[in-house]
DNA sequence: CAGCTCACG
DNA sequence: GACGTACGTGAGCTGT
């Protein structure tokens, strides 16, 4: 039986533009810029390298776009008539990618008057027609059209060699939620702005999908129009159905186009290597080079970089000039080695002292820092040269035998040396969980790096929705590397079938510890080179590096809580919850359950029939406090009492009973987590438990705060920044009076009332201060209007009041919508980034989201990076004043909580004051004083 | 796992 | 034409 021939054609142009923005920059040895033609090198020596692999191609061509017009301009002139040029760097690489594929000796197709689609998909179908299976390496939505059976009894599909993700009808369906043959329906509806295909306005992708859908195919949809009732969207299809229609011929695509080449011309043979050795060469590829000779037998394969433009580990973002940007070999899990034996252990120390530059990742037993024990540790010193040390493995049956490790202490001996040396620099991803659980061990591990915070400070906001923020280990791993690591979940499993760390084979544990470490030490290299490019040095070195052993020690310290005080709140407010169910329920008439929201909607407006029930998207009544406070102000005792018991119940549960389960059993003490890319910002965020956001605003929850106590002898001393954001608002928008008001020590919200109304009462000087908190967070006359309690004419009134008053403040919100519109981010005083990948969206809301996110980003991470650099000088200021005994223990965005003997409160107060005024200097000279509150007491309540 | 609600700055 | 309307978080609960 004849071989089954499998074509597989390459969509060069577009490929080249997504590798340009998804890998690093890089320049060959004569500095023109090759970032985008080295991953085009790659991905063609990873397709030729699947001859004769199953599903491998047999033959291969690459489609290349021909500048010019094509038959669609001539149809529709405004065709890709809005297309921004290409990017400059990119400009010289596009005659490299011929280069590139005549090295690789392959057949490139170019047609003048054709774009590269038509081209593919005329000999997609003409292959597929004579029995071939196609697969067309692109993601071009447009091609997904092609995909599926084919006349002649061929198939084709599609793959994306970005995500490494082939494209069938199942992926076509669920992205378009229609059969590959309806595609070009959907894409005539929603139209294209990157091609400047017209579509039907306010029609996109979600819409577009409905009405094929719904309808079948585009004509039908258009005809059925006149049927729907009356709506903005009907209105534009029956008016817009010729530029529908005529969007419908410019995504076809012409498959019957002249073959240049006959398909047979494509055939794959081995790759002769003289040329492509040349190119690569020419270009510096030096790791894809090594490959050759390698398989060739002129030189041995080096696991480790060695030399050229691969080697060079770098002292991230400190490095005075940019790294030649490494071209890494691919990883190779085959070529980590496990370490049982204190000879080999000896041997990669002291390469690592050479080295001077090391990923670390622990292993361990449990999630918790403060809990869990050493399972083992992972080292890389390059790329595929890593190392897993196991130090605790063998499961927990005592009378299984255990594979043969060092022992634990004797490791730890050796390590200790090299984690804590000076000179050696320790790499982690999210180091500080590894700070911990070593000290612990009685390691302090310094100095170090971390690739996540390194990722924040180049990327925040700038990734799509998911837990890590786009800057955990893996998608990183995917994003800059192009490489799919091994999951914690497939070595451990999950659920109640899931094993420890300490039972998994030592083959499979090195595989994918050191592939952490490896992968780790791969993204430092990477990032360290985008810092120096992007301008993210600054905020990094100065802002967040060093808070890292300073957050650890914080987490270490933790904070002591009275469990038997918080064991008298539970079952205090378990009775008085128990209370108020009966009386709800006896005014309801029913037993049901009051934390259901949807019961008690339905309790409430259909049952008990008041009024004023509003329903969400999803149907349901909102219940929420604003609704029930309004019930209440019209006599409904029922929504009085389910406001009690609605806030016993969150103390209760979120505090009273989860805090005590917090304790941690073998420090008596709560010990939360801080994240430092968990808030968009720049802020930080607390979790496991989150200790910021400890009731304060009400008296019954101010009792959960005085839990939070002292030892014995000490007190707890709280010292916050007074309204930090508005006086940075104040010298960032640059507003003569507010900054005044401030340097005169006034009452800030008065002095507002006062330019606002003319007059300072208490009416007067609320509202002020809910409009300056209104302008902080982005200001809209229908928010203002629903916090003041004002119709939206007075709202927008008192908007343009305020901006005549302050009009420093409207500059400042025009200009940073400018920037933030131009650039993608915006930034703080100290150059902290914040990505608005939805600045320019189509959709209002969404838009107008991200406006109110922006104008609100740089103060809130201004504010953050201050404190920032407070903490980080803090213990050191402390030392100098011989009180080094002092514990840091919380930070809640504008406070500072410290534990000291109560003898040195007076020694103590004026230092940290001073640190947290001084801390926006010398980098930043602001026009207002700072101001910081302080407060001792037994108890954090007591403190404020 | 999503949606609702609510604790904080 | 309806929606949602203040910025930034994390956590517990209900119900699918």
């Amino acid at each position: 039986m004849a071989e089954k021939q499998h074509l597989y054609l390459v969509d060069g142009s577009s490929y080249i533009f997504r590798a340009y923005h998804r890998l690093p920059p890089l320049t060959n040895p004569e500095g023109t810029p090759v970032g985008a033609v080295y991953g085009y090198t790659t991905m063609l020596w990873k397709l030729a390298k699947d001859l004769h692999q199953a599903d491998g191609p047999t033959h291969l061509a690459v489609i290349l776009d021909k500048s010019g017009t094509s038959f669609r301009n001539e149809l529709y002139d405004a065709y890709k008539a809005n297309r921004p040029p290409a990017p400059e760097d990119l400009v010289p690489q596009f005659p490299l990618i011929r280069d590139a594929t005549r090295a690789f000796s392959l057949s490139c197709i170019e047609e003048e008057g054709l774009e590269a689609d038509d081209m593919i998909a005329s000999y997609a179908r003409e292959a597929a027609r004579q029995g071939w299976d196609v697969t067309i390496v692109s993601s071009d939505k447009d091609l997904m059209q092609l995909v599926g059976p084919s006349a002649g009894g061929g198939y084709i599909d599609m793959l994306d060699t970005m995500k490494n993700q082939r494209i069938d009808v199942a992926e076509v369906v669920e992205k378009f939620g229609v059969q590959p043959e309806l595609v070009g329906d959907v894409l005539a509806l929603m139209g294209d702005s990157v091609d400047n295909v017209p579509g039907i306005r306010g029609v996109g992708p979600k819409t577009a999908t409905k009405l094929i859908q719904d309808y079948g195919d585009l004509e039908s949809a258009l005809a059925a129009a006149e049927t729907m009732k009356p709506s903005k969207m009907r209105e534009r299809l029956l008016d817009e159905a010729d530029m529908a229609r005529l969007s419908r011929l410019l995504v076809e695509l012409k498959q019957d186009c002249a073959l240049p080449l006959p398909l047979e011309s494509f055939r794959l043979t081995e790759i002769p290597p003289a040329p492509l050795a040349d190119f690569l060469r020419t270009h510096g590829f030096s790791s894809l080079l090594r490959r050759i000779d390698a398989t060739e037998g002129t030189s041995p394969p080096a696991p480790a970089a060695t030399g050229g433009v691969d080697s060079a580990p770098t002292r991230a973002a400190s490095a005075g000039d940019r790294q030649e940007a490494p071209v890494m070999p691919p990883v190779d899990r085959s070529l980590y080695t496990c370490i049982q034996s204190l000879p080999e252990l000896d041997a990669f120390l002291a390469r690592a002292f050479a080295t001077r530059s090391v990923a670390v990742d622990t292993e361990t037993s449990a999630l918790d820092a403060m809990q869990a024990d050493l399972t083992g540790v992972s080292l890389a010193l390059g790329p595929n040269d890593a190392c897993y040390i196991p130090l605790g493995h063998g499961g927990t049956d005592m009378f299984a035998e255990k594979p043969q490790q060092i022992p634990l202490d004797v490791a730890l001996a050796r390590l200790k040396p090299l984690l804590e040396s000076d000179t050696v620099l320790k790499i982690g991803q999210n180091i500080k969980y590894d700070l911990n659980v070593l000290a612990r061990y009685g390691i302090t591990v310094f100095p170090v790096d971390d690739t996540m915070a390194m990722s924040f400070a180049l990327n925040a906001g700038r990734s799509e929705e998911g837990i890590g923020g786009g800057h955990g280990m893996d998608e990183q791993a995917e994003r800059h590397l192009g490489h799919t690591t091994i999951k914690f979940k497939d070595v451990c499993g999950t659920g109640r079938s899931a094993i420890s760390f300490a039972e998994v084979p030592l083959d499979r544990a090195t595989e994918y510890a050191a592939e952490d470490a490896d992968v780790t030490w791969r993204l430092h290299s990477i990032l360290g080179n985008q810092l120096h490019d992007e301008g993210g040095t600054r905020i990094y070195e100065r802002v967040d590096r060093p808070l890292i052993p300073v957050l650890a020690q914080m987490e270490r310290h933790g904070i002591k809580v009275d469990r038997e005080q918080l064991a008298r709140l539970s079952s205090e407010f378990a009775e008085r919850i128990g209370g108020l169910e009966k009386e709800i329920h006896a005014l309801a008439g029913s037993e049901f359950t009051i934390g259901s929201p949807k019961q008690l909607g339905d309790v409430l407006f259909d049952r008990l029939g008041y009024k004023g029930g509003r329903k969400g998207k999803s149907g349901q009544y909102s219940t929420d406090q604003s609704v029930l406070e309004k019930l209440a102000g019209q006599g409904a005792e029922i929504a009085t009492k389910v406001l009690d018991w609605r806030q016993l119940a969150k103390l209760k549960s979120t505090y009273t009973d989860a805090l005590q389960a917090a304790i941690n059993p073998a420090t008596g003490r709560v010990h939360t987590s801080y994240s430092l890319v968990g808030a968009q910002t720049g802020r930080l965020s607390s979790t496991d438990p989150n200790l910021q956001n400890i009731p304060a605003r009400t008296e019954i929850g101010r009792r959960i705060r005085e839990a939070f106590v002292a030892e014995p002898g000490n007190v707890l001393l709280a010292a916050d920044y007074s309204q930090i954001e508005l006086r940075l608002a104040a010298h960032m928008a640059d507003v003569p009076s507010l900054k005044d008001a401030f340097a005169k020590g006034e009452d800030i919200h008065a002095r507002t009332a006062e330019e606002m109304f003319g007059m300072v009462d208490r009416d007067t000087r609320a509202r002020a201060k809910t409009i300056n908190f209104a302008i902080l967070y982005g200001i809209s006359r229908w928010g203002l209007a629903s916090r003041l309690g004002v119709e939206a004419d007075e709202a927008q009134a008192m908007i343009d009041r305020y901006f005549e008053r302050f009009p420093g403040i409207q500059r400042y919100i025009v200009a940073t919508l400018e920037q933030v519109r131009e650039c993608g981010y915006s930034e703080t005083l100290f150059g902290r980034k914040t990505w608005f990948p939805r600045i320019n969206a189509k959709n209002q809301a969404e838009r107008q989201g991200s406006e109110r996110a922006a104008i609100n980003a740089p103060i809130q991470g201004t504010c953050a990076d201050i404190i920032k650099r407070a903490m980080a000088r803090m213990m050191p200021e402390l030392r100098a004043a011989g009180l080094g005994h002092i514990r840091m223990l919380l930070q809640v965005h504008d406070e500072l909580v410290f534990e000291l003997p109560e003898n040195d409160v007076d020694a103590a107060r004026p230092v940290i004051a001073r640190v947290m005024n001084d801390a926006a200097g010398p980098a930043i000279r602001l026009d207002v004083p700072l101001g910081v509150e302080i407060g001792t007491g037994k108890n954090w309540d007591a403190a404020h």
